[in-house]
DNA sequence: TATGAATGAGCATTCATTCAT
DNA sequence: GATGAATGAATGCTCATTCAT
């Protein structure tokens, strides 16, 4: 059920409707309320499993890799690759979303370990000094757009324009960064939507 | 009219309704209709109308700056900042809009400049080879995303993002890029999306 | 199981959902449909049970209250009061459920009863002589309708109103009552609202 | 549509659908939506229209009639007959409606007007001195139900009922009633449900 | 030509009932 | 026999589009 929810909203975005998801899940509606009260409710869990995921992949990488600058590339490689085929991370990552508490505990967690990735290359002298883990959902959001669309292009292309990031991360770089990086407050603040009134919630849906 | 559309779909993106935008033109729905048969229409209008002044930038650019890594850097501000003002935008490169007769001109115009942009930064040696037109949207398509979910730190967080990807475009390169820059014809299928069959596309209605 | 479906249902009404009921007595849903084929039946069942109980407190009252005026007082109380306990009877006395066989025969004996007690009322003088069984319960719906407004004010108010109508009932009366007192066919006709036809029915579910 | 709304209200109660309303009305559901915001608010104008047309009622009876206690029986009348074929009117004096603001502005009229009566009858000395407005719904709400279910008989049913209620009320009274009158100030409470908690809220929908 | 009221398909959610375990 | 997960018809509400005035 969580599988048809995710391949489904991997392919249309959350706006593919219940009945379409249980409908791939091979069960009836009230069996998907049964087990998640709102449509909400089943989003946020996808997306957080998502982030417990990658949160894994982030450990492996520091585990496994001996340089910092190659923890932190696969890492983002992974981050890539699990947006390259799915809209509604997307959507998530493009603040559609309103994270519950599941949903924000998994971010934390995710951020944390993105942090120690990241710190280490920038001890390392690999990585730009002024990246904090916030940039990172921004600069890959697009990566992986196009490999929904392109299909056998697909992995190639993740690559591809991953390289032109970490390029453009690696230290010291050419052009100065204006701006600064997003702590997590702010992070927490804008994925969170916390300063949306509720007109503007409505009107979203 | 159109003002009231932008400036609502800039603000909203696609989802604004038609109703709002007839309000804030100070005008009744059925006005609109009279001018564009659809909702659909209306936005490939105004998308259009974008690209084109995409490509009027872009000839600006070629002429005004000496040196073409300039123009070229030049033009992608121009792409990053369009798209920071406008959530429309971010969604037509997100691949949530398909595009019509109308827009595909029009886009076929702003490959063209681009080519010139890109060639001339390549022959002068500050671009990397590898990279074709086709590969500027998907790029710049996270740098846009940002306007989504930061509201005011948007236009900062624009250039951050662009100053990344700008150092990870320039010559020579450190990492390889795997795979061929996308070809016109790629970009077709990528951006009108003319693999979707019907029923899909009714489903998204 | 009945104990729980009757505190329930004299709680929240017959609105209550079998799950509740089911969890209240402890048991699976599946239980009560093993015992109750419908939701329906089971309200049958327990609005029979309680037109048993009042058959029985009209016997006591005849037998134990010496004047025919107090016996019928009496009865009369037991009905508010059982109203005030219980919003499912309130709402099976407004005409909002059906009555099957096992709760028509219920009531034909509780009428019986009653019959005796309004009649040995009148023969004593006390009551007004066109009242009939089939007056009872239209007078009396009010009475308990107020359970469903005031909380724990409805008891007083249960016997507040009551009051006002036994004065009103009360021999020789000053204003003429109109039309003439319900027969027992008259009140089958209302209360089982025979005269519904099946697709009003399915539209109420 | 009002009126469609009113007489599917009426035998149906408010359990009847917005489609059915619509159907009966001759338009789409959209229409009614474009008029009433919710299904709620459609509800809540029925019934505020009642009032107003109950206050005038009252102010007719109070002129028109030179003995206080005739004006208000004939106002009682008017209660009955107005309830007599409206399911609707017994589950908003049920309690299963809330009011909103120009409800409560029209109930609050009526109350004021039917005091008026009250006082009046009572200072005549006709009236039971411990009636107050609030009795007077509760009191005849069972009154007109009946009516609805059995045609023919309905009018002359109802004075009927009206009848016993009206000599239950005369001055003395005999048996003395318990409790005491609800003040505006309880029938508010009783009648906005202002007490009822969020969850039971939901519940009930 | 402009208007905006009317339309109705579409969608999230609820709950009585069924049936495999 | 008992269980409770699964079912899906039913319902209130939204919004792009139409068309009478």
């Amino acid at each position: 059920m969580l599988d048809a929810a995710r391949s489904l909203f991997a392919e249309q975005g959350f706006d593919a409707q219940m009945e379409d998801v249980a409908r791939r899940a091979g069960v009836g509606v009230g069996t998907i309320y049964r087990h998640y009260p709102t449509k909400e409710a089943l989003i946020q869990e996808l997306l957080a499993e998502r982030m417990r995921r990658l949160t894994v992949e982030a450990r492996s990488a520091r585990a496994e890799e001996p340089r910092a600058w190659e923890a932190f590339a696969r890492f983002l490689a992974a981050v890539a690759d699990t947006q390259a085929d799915d809209r509604s991370l997307v959507q998530f990552i493009a603040g559609q979303i309103r994270a519950g508490d599941d949903l924000r505990l998994a971010q934390a967690e995710l951020y944390t370990e993105m942090t120690s990735l990241i710190e280490a290359a920038q001890a390392e002298g690999s990585l730009r000094r002024e990246i904090a883990p916030g940039d990172v959902p921004l600069l890959l959001s697009g990566v992986g757009r196009s490999i929904w669309i392109t299909g056998e292009h697909a992995p190639v292309l993740t690559r591809r324009y991953l390289a032109v990031i970490l390029d453009g991360l690696r230290a010291p770089g050419t052009t100065s960064l204006p701006g600064h990086p997003l702590t997590l407050d702010d992070m927490s603040r804008i994925l969170y939507r916390d300063e949306l009134d509720d007109g503007e919630l409505r009107r979203r849906r």
